[in-house]
DNA sequence: AGCTTGACTGTGG
DNA sequence: ACCACAGCCAAGC
């Protein structure tokens, strides 16, 4: 296994239930500034089964990204989001910067 | 070795 | 606010 990929595993799973944090903020505390998309492709290959968070993991657009898939859908991770207590509309949008992990760390302009 | 594909993002129109 | 685009980079062919 990689150091980015345990990097990233580390890090999705440091966000506290009812947070969320995009791919970018993930990637940049994983120490890969630009690996955004990787962070997706990492999590789109974790086990079924995994313990770690993933559904905490949006864009940082605020919604949830992930389209039809073979397995997980938006409208799961949008369940999985609800019972955290986050509130999400029809749209999959999200008040990120009401819900984000570690906001002081993002740089906002 | 080269090309395509994304669970992405910031910028510019 | 919405949309298009270019940059991004590991993985899969």
């Amino acid at each position: 296994m990689g150091v980015f990929k345990e990097s990233v595993i580390k890090y999705v799973s440091a966000i506290p239930k009812g947070n969320v944090a995009s791919y970018g903020q993930i990637a940049l505390y994983a120490g890969y500034p630009r690996g955004a998309r990787q962070v997706g492709w990492i999590l789109n290959k974790l086990p079924e089964n995994t313990n770690v968070p993933w559904w905490r993991v949006i864009n940082n657009k605020g919604y949830i990204s992930i389209k039809a898939h073979s397995t997980y859908d938006a409208e799961i991770q949008k369940v999985l989001l609800e019972k955290e207590g986050v509130i999400i509309d029809k749209a999959y949008n999200i008040d990120i910067n009401k819900y984000r992990y570690n906001p002081e760390i993002i740089i906002k302009s």
